[in-house]
RNA sequence: GGGCUCGUGGCUUAGCCAGGAUAUAGCGCUGGCCUUCUAAGCCAGACGCCUCGGGUUCGAAUCCCGACGGGCCCGCCA
């Protein structure tokens, strides 16, 4: 349908030169009515040929004459609708899936380097389902970048810098065994609820940050020794870093898990650290105070003044270091930003919407420092719980952990009931796949910008628009082939006229422009849709004619459902869902 | 107080940036379909002043202004 659209447009510019209108703006749309696959509004020629868009429509119709996939042309009130030529279109279509397998709607290969920052999250606790938007749709999102030619490379920046991590590493190296677990029954006993911690690091060794927090308050001595190991930390004392990195570090190795667990692994763990013991974040600041936009407090901390730059607030000041001249968390992202700008042409920042203030300063102090590239951000928004934002402190929280458990042991339970005759560990596999695709499908199918309520019987729906529906179909399609045996690829289009077939052909011709806007335009969530439009249609198809007892027109439609199984599989694994042969 | 953002059937959601012909899909609801390739499926049906009010336009869910409602932000935190 991609390449149908591109004829129509230089069919109609062709046309419109004829009649001596050459250059002027039109667009060419999917139509809205039967019987049309591409419209071309006349209403905007209007004006400039001084002419009814309805005489437009009706000229532009008689100068064309159908060729290459457009079969007819007619002019209806002002629209120019064409008509795709179905056996063009399969034959095209089918061949060139047949052709390049699952390289079928990706672009060649740019030589340009994009890198996609994300989830990112603070190493002090588990990943919630609210911080989860972030992995899904980053990864998501590098998955149709590389399709699109691009050389991805994902990566998390570690904050292992600041009073959180230091707090939490002081708990970590300090508290008790016993202060620990009076402080977990503490917390279960305010929150309600029994469970007690996963034996996991990322979620037992927020009991001893707690332990660190309340003693910091309650302990003159301690707080002394956590402003101290703060102190040395600015100061550049190597052990405490390295003590501090490395308390990260086991914190990291929870969420790793976690993250591996919905199918997200990075290329590149960046520590903010870094920055600091590489001298970068100084040489910002050099930079920074040197610019014309340069200022200094009373107390001596700098800062610029971004009011020029479009930044609004009571405050347009942007602080980089503290009056004691050390750096600020933004400082060092600026290092970082440089940085990652040294190692890549396109720059991607996947961002919680509260973070976009903080990212539009980033911005005009790359734009002080003479940066000729900026970050693109992606922002999503908020996910909160039907009782209300989600607080690790009230309890009022998922972690993503606890909804991969639920969800595998739902599909377990699913899967179990439908297929006795299948071994346990299969049983298990599938579930998995199943489970952790209906997760990520869940989040990733709305519109990052659009604030998302996170509902447990929305996000284990195995129905209808749902990753479990996508995998079924792959299920469906493989299971087919398997019957089918050996069969010879036949892409002839006087074996697919069904009305069913040709739907499902057109779907899959649009799969390379659903590619493009999925990655290059950041629109990841049109993935899904693409996925659901495919499943749908297989569907369709699948209950309007039989395959495997079709006589003549048997291998075609074999043929159909292999191309079928070959864009489905694609789509599942941009997606990061695994694409079950059976479940 | 200022800025940013979202507002589409009972619920969730596409379309909005580049304005066009009867507004997309799912859940739920009503009814039908498994002796045929996996019913996690298919078919049919009901359900909409696209938050409200103005404006631009031949034409507005889409663009502009305003109101209302939800979310986020305005640290020498990260």
């Amino acid at each position: 349908m991609d390449d149908f659209e591109s004829e129509v447009i230089a069919a109609v510019s062709a046309a419109l030169k004829e009649m001596g209108a050459e250059g002027i703006k039109f667009a060419a749309e999917e139509s809205s009515i039967e019987g049309s696959d591409v419209s071309v509004p006349c209403f905007p020629m209007a004006k400039q040929m001084r002419k009814a868009p309805q005489a437009i429509s009706e000229e532009l119709a008689s100068r064309i004459s159908p060729s290459g996939l457009i079969k007819s042309v007619s002019a209806a009130g002002g629209f120019l609708n064409f008509c795709v030529d179905p056996s063009e279109l399969v034959k095209e279509t089918l061949g060139e899936i047949c052709s390049k397998g699952r390289g079928y709607g990706s672009f060649p290969r740019s030589g340009l380097r994009v890198n996609v920052e994300h989830t990112s999250t603070n190493p002090t606790g588990p990943i919630h389902v609210g911080r989860a938007r972030n992995p899904i749709i980053g990864d998501t999102l590098a998955r149709c970048l590389g399709r699109c030619g691009y050389d991805v490379t994902t990566e998390y920046y570690v904050n292992d810098v600041g009073k959180q991590v230091v707090v939490l590493t002081w708990g970590v190296n300090n508290a008790t065994p016993e202060e620990v677990a009076a402080e977990v029954e503490e917390h279960a006993r305010t929150i309600g609820q029994n469970e007690r911690p996963r034996d996991k690091t990322d979620h037992k060794l927020v009991a001893n940050y707690r332990v660190a927090n309340k003693k910091m308050e309650s302990d003159p001595a301690v707080k002394e020794q956590i402003t101290s190991m703060l102190r040395g930390f600015e100061a550049g004392d190597a052990e405490v870093i390295s003590t501090v990195r490395h308390t990260a570090e086991i914190m990291l190795d929870g969420l790793r898990e976690t993250l591996s667990n919905i199918n997200v692994t990075l290329d590149r763990y960046t520590w903010e650290s870094g920055y600091i013991a590489d001298g970068s974040a100084r040489d910002v600041v050099e930079r920074l105070k040197a610019s014309e936009y340069a200022g200094t407090t009373d107390d001596g901390a700098c800062f610029v003044d971004l009011k020029d730059f479009g930044v609004q607030g009571k405050n347009t000041k942007f602080t980089f270091t503290r009056s004691d001249g050390t750096t600020l968390y933004t400082t060092r992202d600026l290092a970082y930003h440089l940085d990652k700008f040294t190692r890549a042409d396109r720059v991607i920042d996947v961002l919680g919407e509260d973070q976009k203030l903080g990212s539009k300063q980033l911005c005009s102090a790359l734009e002080i420092l003479g940066s000729d590239k900026m970050p693109e951000p992606l922002f999503y928004a908020f996910v909160s719980l039907p009782e209300g934002k989600m607080s690790t402190r009230k309890g009022v929280v998922v972690y993503l952990d606890d909804l991969i458990d639920e969800s595998v042991e739902r599909a377990y339970a699913e899967i179990a009931k439908r297929r006795a005759d299948m071994p346990e560990e299969k049983m298990r596999e599938i579930a998995w796949t199943i489970g952790t695709g209906a997760i990520r499908y869940n989040i990733v199918r709305v519109q990052p910008e659009k604030q998302f309520v996170f509902k447990w019987e929305d996000a284990l729906n195995f129905d209808g628009n749902s990753g479990p529906y996508l995998q079924y179909v792959h299920a469906r399609a493989c299971s087919m082939l398997r019957k089918a045996g050996e069969f010879r690829r036949d892409t002839d289009p006087s074996k697919l006229t069904d009305e069913y077939e040709l739907k499902l052909v057109k779907v899959l011709s649009k799969y390379g422009s659903v590619i493009r806007k999925a990655g290059d335009e950041m629109k990841v969530h049109l993935m899904p849709a693409y996925g659901h439009e495919v499943a749908s249609a297989f569907n369709q198809f699948y209950a309007a004619v039989s395959v495997l007892d079709a006589g003549p027109r048997r291998d075609a439609r074999l043929t159909l459902v292999e191309c079928a199984k070959t864009v489905l599989a694609d789509v599942l694994d941009c997606l990061g869902m695994g694409a079950p042969e059976e479940m």
